[in-house]
DNA sequence: TACTATAATAGAATTATTCCAAGATAGTAA
DNA sequence: TTACTATCTTGGAATAATTCTATTATAGTA
């Protein structure tokens, strides 16, 4: 919590309660919860806690670079605090969202007819499979 | 159109005036509608058709794989009517999605600490760019 | 031509997310 | 400390995307 302070404090970026309650819950999560997810957690401390809260906060994140909008399900969206560059793969069975960490950058080359269009800025990929709980369900 | 009758006749998909109009859009359609556009378009045509026929005709065709959901814009999904594997690039300035037609598969081997939880069975690559348009505009 | 499974429609319902106005408060500077 | 104010929190309304429901219509088939 003291690393917390310490990386916001003196950034415009007002460190409330609820705030303070929302970082701890994503510090190292890498579960990828989505705004309900962090809303259920936070209420637990704070009842009177409000989805715009959530949400507010999460933006103000994104915007300073702090946090992820993955956007593999597409029901809804899911956060990341690990802004580093990094991909993801999701379970079709149950939903479970995995980090992959490898960068695959240097086999991402496009097609001519591609660059001619767009000024590349970056990649992100989606990789589906069956995590092994569900895999042992069906099997 | 005759195409389209030969290609779906016979196999429980009911041929309507509206689902026709929509598979004529979508045949050959490389820039990725939304439901919305795809409304706006059949409305032209038939004024009284609902939302509810658009999204029930794209999920029958997503349901016999003639159609893919594309999540790349955080936004609102958009539907692609080329089932093929390929992978998208979308402009950050304007969100025009464009097709990326390359098979990165073999170069997209992933860590073992992920391949021991996941039974891996796809990916789509989703890339980032300025498109020519925008890039005119701001500079 | 008649039948029936399937589709189309209007509109309500649901869900995710954003907006808003009013009241609080964190951080700062005196 | 104290006072100030920019920023935050909150409940609830608003918006937007998508799904559901009940009713009516019709494509495909016998
Ligand atoms: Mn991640
Ligand atoms: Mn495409
Ligand atoms: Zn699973
Ligand atoms: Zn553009």
């Amino acid at each position: 919590m003291e690393r917390i302070v310490r990386k916001y404090r003196g950034k415009g970026f007002k460190l409330t309660p609820q705030r303070i309650a929302i970082l701890k819950f994503l510090e190292g999560n890498t579960n990828h919860p989505t705004a309900d997810d962090i809303y259920t957690e936070i209420k637990k401390k704070y009842p009177t806690v409000s989805f715009a809260t959530v949400y507010n906060t999460v933006q103000a994140l994104r915007d300073r670079g702090e946090l992820l909008e993955i956007t593999i399900d597409p029901e809804r969206k899911h956060f990341d605090p690990n802004p580093s560059a990094h991909h993801h793969i999701m379970c079709t069975g149950c939903g479970k969202i995995g980090d992959v960490f490898f960068d695959y950058s240097e086999s991402l080359g496009l097609p001519e007819e591609v660059t001619r269009e767009f000024a590349v800025t970056g990649n992100h990929i989606d990789f589906y499979g069956i995590c092994s709980s569900c895999r042992a369900k069906t099997s």
